[in-house]
DNA sequence: TTGTAAGCGTTATCAT
DNA sequence: ATGATAACGCTTACAA
């Protein structure tokens, strides 16, 4: 066995409140756990001697005589910094809180590696459920052993590769093709396409897809010179400003994803240029501080949030009905910067 | 003992691998971690077994076992949703993932009694450090015993109550000072002060002594019909209406964070009042998307998250100095909007 | 009302 | 090179 030299000043254990108060450990779990036929004598001992030690149960031995399982749920984001995913993350914490989870938190940055690797280890740490935003290009096959034994996984606003698990989805390409509709519906033929990336990214596609669906349903013919992408701000900006400075330049800009959306107001800004129409997709608080505002394709990232992790909770309760797919819808909300007309001339 | 049900499919334990494989628990713990005279039959066979079963090793069985800590550390924001907050959490899990730690997050929203509920938690979770942004008018004295433990806690962006602990504060005083100082050089006498909410919060009161500070070294009296408040934008906008229609209307605003600054930005833009000159505290992604660009004190919350979680390395690394408080410079960013001059006439 | 002993899934000691 | 056994801190069946 063990004669590993405690740390100095280890915590106390229940066994030291025990010893302490001249009780059985059982007592003292009594105790704690308020349960009935304890007398009021002991009680008032023990408690006292808890104060005093300044004991703190241990939760990972509770969890793992009790259930073999950490009363905690696994969430991975690409990148806590980025208010989408703080916002999701915000919801899935609301309402795990209500269940007395804890929330134990990975970043992947958008890394498929580091993903399965963060992934792995909230795996190992027994997590109850395991929430997921995924990386472009990561496959879950993995999982397939978790879900077997009854893991509760749920994706968020991508799909999983190669796994059957619950998704929450935002409708990224109804969206997108209402965004663009409307700018036709403004007058607009030359309408810009400002991607993230990767490409390959789910989010991505969609809404691409969306943008060519509008473009052919109003016999718009797609061009090339026209699709550009930056995934971060700075990147949106210089991309957004190849495109206006192109020889047939634009009217408008369908910026799909909110670091593109102000990558493009910044850029159209330091040009002068607030003539170019722009929607963007996802919205951001300051989209009402322009002149004009800054139309966009509203999602609900906290809703997506929230709705995952209801799902999983649903789920530790017993629900065993197939994978399902819920998908958020999105809102156009027109502030006036889709609504601009086409400059004199261009369109 | 407890004759528990297993739920179905309950996940396998390395005793299953063990008895799958035909040789002893030890001999299976010794394959998973490395550990040297193990035959390559044995550790070929072992590890097979491991993957047919999708054995995942138990972390908080061996967290127990090794140090009856859980490698992890546990962060207390007030919101999770708020940029500058989420920005934080990030410094501060790029840096603990750098040790294999991972991070258990909670938000307390801003209320002490949920901070001390969610503080318990993690403590009975027994994470190996405490990051916390402490909310308005918590008291820590009850941190007091698990520091005597030699647990590590660090307090980010506002001090501790009633403990002595490590903290990571921004130079607020001396941010608002300058923001100030520079709106009195270029001219303005009526300056506004939009605060956030409680005015008991310490950035807060720090932030509007360096305000108060500014004026009385340039012998401008202070008006307390300049002074509001919103914590949120809607309040902000609002508080931004009721200044700029005043009898007696300030020149330019001081807001005195993030919210309160875009609150201002919206308000402004709607009532057309772009000749009222303004300096935010906090930088923000769009504040170089507004003609003219928005002038801010910036901070830097990353840098708030990372300094913190290395202080608390550097104690679980056995740092027994004295409780330091590390105070980050702020810089002012002059973009456009604190130098405009004053409105004709109002000065 | 209280205590004893077993056991959750690991790893450490000491054998062999 | 491998195994038997105890132990981490807690809860639970059972006994007293």
């Amino acid at each position: 066995m063990a004669p590993r030299p405690r740390p100095r000043a280890a915590r106390p254990t229940l066994k030291d409140v025990a010893r302490e108060a001249g009780v059985s450990a059982r007592t003292v779990s009594r105790v704690l756990n308020r349960e009935p036929r304890i007398s009021e004598r002991t009680r008032k001992r023990v408690m006292a001697k808890v104060e005093a030690l300044g004991f703190r149960p241990n939760l990972m031995a509770r969890n793992m005589r009790v259930g073999s399982r950490d009363a905690a749920v696994g969430l991975v984001i690409p990148d806590l910094a980025n208010p989408f995913f703080g916002t999701v993350a915000s919801g899935v914490e609301e309402v795990i809180r209500t269940r007395g989870l804890n929330l134990v938190i990975a970043s992947s940055d958008e890394d498929p590696d580091r993903e399965r690797s963060v992934v792995t280890t909230l795996l190992e740490r027994q997590v109850m459920a395991l929430i997921l935003v995924p990386s472009a290009g990561s496959d879950h096959r993995y999982l397939r052993h978790e879900r077997r034994h009854g893991l509760p996984i749920a994706f968020l606003d991508r799909p999983p590769a190669g796994v059957a698990a619950d998704a929450v989805l935002s409708d990224n390409f109804e969206g997108a093709a209402r965004a663009v509709a409307h700018l036709v519906r403004h007058g607009h033929r030359r309408i810009g396409f400002l991607g993230d990336e990767p490409a390959m990214l789910y989010t991505r596609r969609e809404r691409y897809r969306g943008y060519r669906h509008a473009l052919e349903a109003a016999s718009v013919e797609i061009d090339p010179e026209l699709i550009d992408h930056g995934h971060h701000e700075g990147d949106a900006a210089a991309a957004t400003i190849r495109l206006v400075e192109r020889e047939h330049p634009p009217t408008a800009i369908f910026a799909a994803n909110n670091l593109a959306c102000m990558g493009a107001l910044i850029a159209l800004t330091r040009a002068h240029r607030r003539d170019v129409a722009l929607v963007g997709f996802d919205d951001f608080t300051l989209a009402d501080a322009f002149e004009p505002g800054t139309s966009v394709v509203a999602q609900d990232p906290e809703r997506l949030g929230v709705t995952g992790a209801e799902l999983v909770l649903a789920r530790l309760d017993g629900d065993r009905s197939g994978a399902r797919t819920v998908v958020l819808p999105t809102e156009l909300v027109a502030r006036g910067s889709g609504e601009l007309p086409p400059a004199r001339g261009l369109s």
